[in-house]
RNA sequence: GCAGGAAUGGCGAAAUGGCAAACGCACUCGACUUAGAAUCGAGAAACUGAGAGUUCGAAUCUCUCUUCCUGUACCA
């Protein structure tokens, strides 16, 4: 009988589907285990052998977790919005709908064409309206909330509404907007409708306000900071320019510290913790307030500045402001006024991607205006200049140059004054910025004192004289919520009087509506303004069409008819909770999920993606979960207990060589001697020994039809390049092309073979031999050329030492999430099984509930075969018994001066003394010593022997 | 600049203080075959990026340096 991998696979993948084999129950006396994949965007382009890397790792984790008693939720599902569907339905027309759909069919293919043992019955899609109503949801929760810094927690915003009525809003402290004005409780109660809105959007979780956007034109959308890299979008690598506009914030940064502390908590890489705390950004110090010095006719200024040395603040000797910090019209004098403004008006016109790439040029402009010192009272010059960032604590810094590079390197270029207030340090070349070795001098009741003891005088002074505070700042900024897009989800918002109204939950989801282009209107307005039907009709509630609704007249003419939001949400809306969604089965139109099933679940156990979403989806997930933990819908304050980000699979593109201006071809080991141009070629035509198939090549594309071939012994060499795997270098390897071939057996052990999970490594499809010759092996140790070749024959102790160290050295590395050293274990096994001719049902069953979790296909044929029962997918893991690998004798390494010389076989329970006595009395060893005597011997019973002299 | 990670045969890698290179690809030779593929058998190769230290013993621990990768960047 053959290994007919093709058939086997179809035949157990059917099996699983029917028998719902994989099926999570939420009620079950077995401890829960909840596995989860990063679920991945439905592209068009389908799924490359790079992709499925991670799925397989939390496959064969869930699937150990199964054989060990463990009941496992392993869904999956689709992160169905987002742009390229977009862009796509630009293009054609074609509704996003349609092609995620379609796309989501390959995609379902592909992923059961590898044998994964997701619970299909939970799947999620964030397009699908019943789940959209629940993000909807989420959303509204969040406007109906707000923060309290006493509590640290989120709260109902009814709640403080009530404060307000009762008692004003001055004893409140909450994370809100900066400018929130004082006012008592008779104000509040005298404020209109419309005020009181106003003033409660300021302390929403999630808001609305004009705030400065990363507004990208190519794109016609805003993004969030973690969109753009390096100045450039993320997705199309498009210029980012600063803008103005009203926009739906989520107040994240009322959660920073809390976010920051939770990563003790939680079991993540280093790497990834230190990435969320860099974003985060905390930077401790004080804030310290500069009162401007005032001509007669002017009003008084305040400039309030953070700074992470208030020690040094004997050491300012200017100040600078950003060119858009607020205060700068107000206090430049009319002398300079010229001068200021063409500065702003130069600084405004550069993108953020110009600034970012000339941070070596220093400009900036005097205002003409002075603060006074808050303890010399001498007075400061205030500047402006654009290495100040208006995003970035008060916009504003006091410039300390001898302590900070950047304020030197101003004061410098501007023949600014530079006190040095740092004993014994010269400062003639450069700012000393260290915080170690300090002290300070020339600074009043400073002085003689170091870095720490300094700090905390000087903010204590500052609060004796009202200009100062202990503060502690954050990078991390409010999170833009608005996109101007189609496909996304749309707001359950509608528009009253210009304030947005929330749509009752009885009434959602608000679904999508149908537009005729998806682009934005010819008024500037995000695609939903081309659409007919999308006005919210308070009476009947439900969306009818605009003609319903008269926004320019007087507010009983709207009869309850108001223009709903044009904006959509942004793609991690839909992934900051789908985690919590898996989990709910059957009720999931009452509930987004029911708390029964959140008690039982938690949170995720085991999480697998990339570390691109550091500082995306994995922040703002957790940030959710937060809140809906404060707000009592869920119980857990993390998602993601413990979190591995896999590597990367790289391409191995193939390069051949055209001579310059000919139509000929050279051999790779030919090259040398002529000048040519490096072309890529079609990966899946070169084979393992780097040979091309030139008749392939000749007919892949016409470029190479007509073309000649310099060959080197009869084969044409191509050059090799790792790369990232991508259509336009032409090293996209399919898995369902890699699937017909070997099998998905093979290729999940291959993926797992190629290396540690987490590191980057490239693929080769020629490599996948050894492990698909590693199953027909092993298939061939059960299944003889007539019949079985399992019987019940007591197994050998040699079987058994084999059987043990293959169960120890598995279980530990499935535990270590070292799947690589597995695979090479089972080659052992199966090597040393054949070679001992094993048939025993002893060994050979418990060696299959081993390599299950990786080649199940296999493992379930096999299975059943011997045992003619139905699933192994639950069968227990092998119990590791020691007692066999016991040996009673050890080859002992015999090493002179730590250098291995040659090896001597002597009993386990040897002394230390007759060891030594023993490998002295060796014949070898009198003659490495040649006469002298050892200095010493160190002898590791068990491990090694070393003589020394 | 700052933070994190990495460096071992031709390639992917293993070994986490004790016989460096297990396992696989590629390579060489042989068997089977009309031939190829497949299969089986045999074999060669390479001293852990550089330097120092700790140790009886270092790929592994410590320090210095080099190179590469990732993240982040005028963050006050």
């Amino acid at each position: 009988m053959r290994y007919d991998f093709n058939q086997i696979e179809k035949k157990w993948q059917d099996y699983w589907a029917k028998n719902e084999t994989f099926k999570a129950s939420n009620t079950s006396d077995k401890p829960k285990y909840y596995v989860l994949d990063m679920f991945p965007y439905p592209s068009g382009a389908g799924l490359h052998v790079g992709h499925p890397l991670g799925y397989i790792a939390s496959d064969i984790y869930a699937r150990y977790k199964r054989h060990k008693g463990f009941n496992v939720l392993h869904p999956q599902g689709y992160d169905s919005f987002g742009l390229p569907a977009e862009q796509y339905a630009i293009q054609t027309g074609q509704h996003p709908a349609v092609t995620t759909e379609a796309n989501i069919k390959t995609y379902r293919r592909q992923l059961d064409q590898i044998g994964f043992s997701f619970d299909w019955s939970r799947e999620v899609r964030t397009s699908s309206p019943e789940y959209y109503k629940w993000t909807q949801w989420i959303f509204i929760q969040l406007f109906e909330s707000w923060y309290c810094k006493v509590h640290n927690q989120a709260f109902p915003i009814s709640e403080l509404v009530k404060v307000f009525e009762n008692e004003g809003n001055e004893i409140i402290d909450a994370a809100c907007d900066d400018n929130v004005e004082v006012f008592t409780a008779s104000d509040w109660n005298s404020f209109s409708s419309v005020q009181q809105q106003e003033i409660l959007l300021q302390y929403r979780l999630t808001y609305l306000a004009e705030t400065e956007v990363n507004w990208c034109p190519e794109l016609g959308t805003v993004l969030a900071n973690d969109e753009i890299v390096n100045g450039v979008s993320e997705r199309g690598g498009y210029p980012v320019v600063r803008k103005k506009m009203t926009q739906w914030s989520m107040r994240i940064s009322a959660y920073a510290e809390r976010l920051l502390q939770g990563l003790d908590t939680i079991d993540w890489t280093d790497a990834l913790k230190d990435i969320q705390k860099n974003w985060i950004g905390k930077s401790v110090g004080a804030s310290v307030t500069f009162n401007v010095i005032q001509s007669e006719s002017e009003e008084s200024h305040k400039i309030d500045v953070f700074t992470t040395r208030p020690d040094t603040i004997y050491g300012v000797s200017f100040m600078t402001l950003a060119p858009e910090h607020e205060l700068v019209s107000q206090i430049t004098t009319e002398a300079q006024k010229a001068e200021v403004e063409a500065y702003i008006e130069k600084t405004a016109k550069r993108s953020e991607r110009d600034r970012m790439a000339d941070v070596k040029t220093i400009s900036g402009v005097f205002t003409g205006a002075y603060a006074e010192h808050p303890f010399s009272k001498a007075p400061i010059p205030i500047w402006i200049g654009d290495y100040v960032l208006a995003s970035y604590g008060t916009g504003a810094v006091m410039a300390v140059p001898c302590g900070d590079q950047r304020d030197y390197d101003f004061a410098k270029h501007f023949n600014i004054d530079i006190p040095n207030i740092f004993e014994a340090v010269d400062i003639s070349e450069e700012a000393f910025a260290s915080k170690d070795n300090v002290t300070i001098a020339n600074s009043d009741f400073l002085n003689g004192m170091n870095y720490k003891k300094a700090t905390k005088r000087a903010i204590y002074e500052l609060e004796q004289i009202g200009q100062g505070e202990g503060k502690t700042n954050y990078r991390l900024r409010d999170a833009v919520f608005s996109r101007q897009r189609y496909w996304g989800e749309p707001f359950p918002v509608y528009y009253v009087n210009g304030m947005p109204q929330m749509i009752d939950k009885a009434h959602l989801p608000i679904v999508l509506p149908e537009v005729e282009k998806y682009l934005p209107t010819e008024e500037g307005e995000p695609p939903l303004g081309r659409a007919d039907v999308w006005a919210w009709d308070t009476k009947n509630n439900k969306v009818v069409s605009n003609d319903l609704c008269h926004s320019e007249q007087s507010e009983e003419s709207h009869n309850g008819v108001y223009p709903l939001e044009l904006n959509t949400m942004p793609g991690w809306a839909g992934s900051s909770w789908y985690f919590f969604r898996y989990m709910e089965d059957a009720m999931r139109d009452e509930t987004f999920a029911s708390e029964d099933a959140l008690k039982y679940w938690e949170n995720v156990d085991l999480y697998i993606g990339g570390s691109e979403h550091a500082t995306g989806h994995l922040l703002y997930s957790r940030f959710w979960v937060k809140f809906m933990k404060d707000r009592g819908f869920i119980g857990v304050d993390e998602p993601f207990k413990k979190l591995i980000n896999q590597g990367m699979i790289l391409g191995t593109s193939a390069i051949v060589y055209r001579i310059s201006g000919t139509k000929t071809y050279v051999s790779k080991g030919l090259k040398e001697n002529h000048k040519v141009e490096e072309i890529r070629v079609d990966v899946n035509i070169v084979n393992a020994s780097d040979e091309i198939d030139v008749e392939k090549l000749k007919q892949w594309q016409p470029q190479f039809k007509d073309a000649e071939f310099i060959l080197e012994e009869g084969n044409y060499i191509v050059g090799r390049e790792v790369e990232k795997m991508s259509k336009r270098w032409f090293n996209v390897v399919n898995p369902d092309s890699i699937c017909e071939q070997y099998g998905a057996d093979s290729l999940r052990l291959y993926e797992m073979f190629l290396g540690p999970l987490e590191q980057y490594k490239p693929w080769n499809t020629a490599g996948i031999t050894g492990v698909h010759g590693f199953l027909k092996k092993l298939w061939k140790l059960y299944v003889g050329q007539e019949s079985l070749n399992v019987n019940d024959v007591e197994p050998t102790k040699d079987n058994l030492k084999t059987l043990h160290k293959t169960i120890k050295k598995v279980e530990e590395d499935i535990e270590n999430f070292s799947f690589n050293t597995s695979v090479s274990t089972f080659m052992i096994a199966v090597n040393e099984l054949t070679a001992q001719k094993c048939t025993s049902k002893k060994i050979l069953e418990p060696l299959l509930v081993l390599i299950s979790p990786y080649a199940p296909h296999i493992a379930e044929e096999l299975w059943q075969k011997i045992r003619n029962e139905s699933s192994i997918s639950t069968a227990p893991f092998p119990k590791f018994d020691p007692s066999h690998l016991i040996e009673s004798s050890k080859n002992y390494p015999i090493s002179f001066n730590g250098k291995m010389r040659f090896t001597m076989e002597l009993p386990m329970d040897m002394s230390k003394d007759d060891i030594e006595a023993a490998v002295m009395a060796h014949e070898k060893t009198i003659a490495q010593l040649d006469g002298r005597a050892p200095k010493k011997v160190i002898v590791v019973p068990g491990k090694i022997v070393n003589i020394v002299g």
